[in-house]
DNA sequence: GGCGTCCTTGACGACCTCGTGGCAACGCCC
DNA sequence: GGGCGTTGCCACGAGGTCGTCAAGGACGCC
């Protein structure tokens, strides 16, 4: 299921979208601000993401920049303003689209539809095999010795960004980030022990790991 | 550079837009009509199209999913309409935004910044190769007779920031300043240990170095 | 309310990296 | 040729990092 998050102090507007949104399928999360917002969109991993510029808290290009240091997500941003100069510096801050209240309801879920279907990775054939196991990110299966093995959902998702990064360096901050949310960027214990965890499940010799392999002081790999 | 194919029959919108797309150094065709603007982007594949809706021979609509057939350019669609229906239908059968005319040029430029930065590809791999080892900046990886060579942080670091200035001179204060930090300019001590596990670690003969050569008494230069 | 799963946290030993000092070799200048 | 500064090389100790295990606690399900 898509996962939307919305942002926007109006609680009117929060609800009106958040009932627009639910009957067409998607699954919503809210924030009233830009602090809620940045801990929400880490925790949640929405595959897009509505933003009000008024927010109480933060300026919005502050809101888009926190989200760009670390993700792609697509962002489309209301704003009540039509000042040519505020779209312009949105965009190029790192916005997907900019829509002026007070806005269509079709046309907002159409930009929406146009985002999401954009981020969409092109058609993945994505099953990574290896001597030993087997990985299918479209269907978040893992395979071993023919049988599926049970992977966590923290698991799979430490797994799921070393695999789409197969044969790069990703370094630990990168994959706390991507896992845990940009204030977990110190909690390097976490990957000692998912990764210990994933190398049980899926390696032969885990004390001697071909595949998820550390390198000291720098990060994890995941050679095939 | 950037290609842009524009898509209008309108010859002074057209002017304008080369004009201004030009003066910030993107790459220019235009169509007068859809046949022709199918013609063009099959033959000279720009990296973004912007597309009126009023054809004289064809529905935007039918240009859009012609396009979309077999490429996934990003389509920014011109129109004069404001009508909630057709933006809906626009962005469903494809496109990427939806401009309304009269539209600022700013906006729009931002908007076309966006829609390419969305597309570029997620940069890629520039592999430094020499004789004797390999460098993939990217992966963080080096190479040499086949296998990965291990190296630890901070060689890691020395090597990446000379390979980053292939061929030129490194000082010795420069490359003390990016590894450990600008307090640390004077301790050149670091230097001879760390340059000397490099050159053990890839050089064929360490002891006649043919990469990673000392400047003496200015810095140390990495050459293919 | 009990149970099981999963995440978090802390402790500990093994291992490795870094920084450091000493010494010899080399080259340059006087 | 002698003196001096710079470079290459080795070895060692402190500190940090990693893997491992186990216990505590949150959460959802029956």
């Amino acid at each position: 299921m898509t996962r939307v998050l919305v942002v926007d102090d109006e609680p009117q507007i929060v609800r009106a979208l958040r009932i627009n949104l639910r009957a067409r399928g998607y699954d919503v999360d809210a924030a009233p601000d830009g602090r809620t917002a940045l801990d929400l969109a880490a925790r949640r991993h929405p595959d897009v993401i509505i933003l009000d510029l008024g927010l109480p808290d933060m300026e919005g290009a502050e809101v888009i920049k926190g989200l760009r240091g670390w993700t792609s997500v697509p962002i489309i941003v209301l704003s009540a303003r039509h000042a040519s100069e505020e779209k312009v510096e949105t965009l190029d801050v790192g916005a997907d689209d900019y829509v002026t209240k007070p806005f269509g309801m079709d046309e907002l879920l159409a930009r929406l539809r146009a985002a999401v279907r954009r981020a969409a990775p092109p058609e993945e054939d994505a099953v990574i095999v290896t001597d030993d196991f087997t990985v299918d990110l479209a269907a978040k299966k893992v395979g071993r010795d023919g049988a599926d093995v049970r992977l966590t959902p923290t698991e799979w998702h430490v797994l799921e960004v070393l695999v789409r990064n197969t044969g790069r360096l990703v370094s630990q901050q990168q994959l706390l980030r991507e896992v845990w949310g940009p204030s977990y960027e110190n909690e390097t214990g976490y990957l000692r022990v998912y990764l210990a965890q994933l190398r049980r499940k899926l390696e032969k010799d885990p004390s001697r790991p071909r595949h998820l392999i550390t390198e000291p002081g720098m990060g994890y790999r995941f050679e095939r």
